[in-house]
DNA sequence: CGAGCGTTTGATCGGTGTCAAGGATCGTGG
DNA sequence: CCACGATCCTTGACACCGATCAAACGCTCG
């Protein structure tokens, strides 16, 4: 069933995981045990639609996905972006209904696992189960943070800001690089979620690439200066309760 | 220490713990006994600061606080709203360094729990374990709300909305009627909530007044038309994840 | 090489913010 | 019970950020 020698596709679960401290060997065989079933998600497809109920949880093993709702008016907002190593399902599967959307953002390969699985580990293994509780904490803690972005800051500090939570996060994925990563966003996607149309994210992304502040191409970016990035963005990494060593050399 | 004749000071909490059913008269009783210390909190005061490291969960005993944070223009941002009832604290605590501030509304009676002693009875005793963990997947979805409310939404419609989520956890938390309650906010707190200033919360409240969609005295709230407040707010109370027979008549 | 999607640009509009000042209400202390 | 002060609410005029509308451009991928 899992073969040890070979990596589990659940592997990279475990790099979230073990933020609270390294999870003993037996808890690590565990978690790379978990039941599951392996599915490729097609860019722009939904895993999970506001009214479901779904049944298992899954976890991102590549690709990109976010959370988003639609409000009244049929706009849309986007309230979390996830990368490999992601849970992304927890709080819907476990809430029981979901309240939002989840759809993927790149082709993503996915590995659900039954919801009661989740939640047998959760209990038999406390430092499984802290873990986890922990990861639902810290998407928590980023909700908080992205409330004030958007319901405080003007469209160049929440465009810097969010670049800057880009920026760490994918490099403690192993995604990219803080000053040098390639986002797989459309100008639409960032309107969505910092609350700004489109036209408006493109003038500001233009504005902060004539600064001096960054440059662009295509999708990638690059931050000429990290230090004014973080200040013109009101940034710091607290919110995202990084381990030391995640952060690298950046703060 | 702990008498089952008189009511715990812990007793509140037992009603948020029994969302996803209830807990047997043992896991009631190791809930009660918790470990804490009662305490008073004056209005305005903080209960955690930002950059904190809390060592303490608290249980909201009566009373009101809020969570916010600050920006670097120093305008603040309230990302949510707690009552009698809510473990305020599990974020900070668990998380180990406070990213946020949590002050009282009110005057406050809380009562801290050591953060070991919340950890302990979530591992031994699963059912408190995932009451506890669903409860905080309740705060991510409200979140998630909040996120959407101030990011795609307009003054009105953020107003009503929040008006409306007041009115369902109020009536939930047995602190007033769905229809009529009564609100410890000054309109500047509501801006904080929603991303506005005070004085155009000032007009949209007077519009909503003039309307006849609410009445307001002082703190007091009237929803005079229940279903043109919801329909304006675009409301709905999926997101938080209340038990049909908490949901009352609404709905 | 062509089609489609995403990006860029300009002109104008409108919702919300800002500034300023007056008015109501509540809690406090005499 | 009344007077007072502080806080909160209310109102108006004006400014501005970001939205909207419209259209052209350019890059990618098939």
């Amino acid at each position: 069933m899992f073969d040890p020698q070979s990596p589990s596709p659940l592997a990279p679960m475990l790099r979230k995981l073990e933020y609270s401290g390294s999870l003993s060997d037996g808890d690590q065989a565990a978690v790379l045990a978990l039941p599951h079933s392996l599915k490729t998600i097609e860019p722009q497809a939904y895993i999970v639609r506001e009214g479901d109920r779904p049944t298992h949880s899954c976890l991102l093993r590549s690709g990109f996905v976010y959370r988003h709702k639609i409000v009244a008016d049929g706009g849309r907002q986007i309230c979390a972006i996830h990368m490999a190593g992601d849970m992304v399902d927890l709080q819907n599967s476990l809430l029981g209904l979901a309240d939002h959307n989840v759809q993927a953002l790149t082709r993503a390969e996915v590995a659900f696992i039954p919801r009661e699985a989740i939640h047998q580990i959760a209990f038999e293994r406390p430092a499984v189960g802290t873990a986890m509780w922990l990861d639902t904490l810290v998407d928590g803690s980023i909700f908080r943070e992205w409330i004030a972005n958007v319901g405080r800051r003007n469209a160049r500090t929440r465009l810097a800001h969010l670049l800057c939570e880009f920026a760490l996060r994918l490099e403690a994925a192993g995604l990219g690089r803080h000053n040098d990563y390639t986002l797989p966003m459309t100008q639409e996607h960032l309107a969505d979620c910092t609350g700004l149309t489109p036209i408006h994210v493109n003038r500001t992304l233009r504005g902060l690439d004539a600064d001096g502040v960054i440059s662009r191409t295509h999708r990638s970016v690059t931050v000429d200066d990290w230090k004014r990035l973080a200040a013109e963005g009101d940034f710091t990494s607290g919110y995202l309760h990084m381990r030391e060593d995640q952060l690298g050399l950046v703060q």
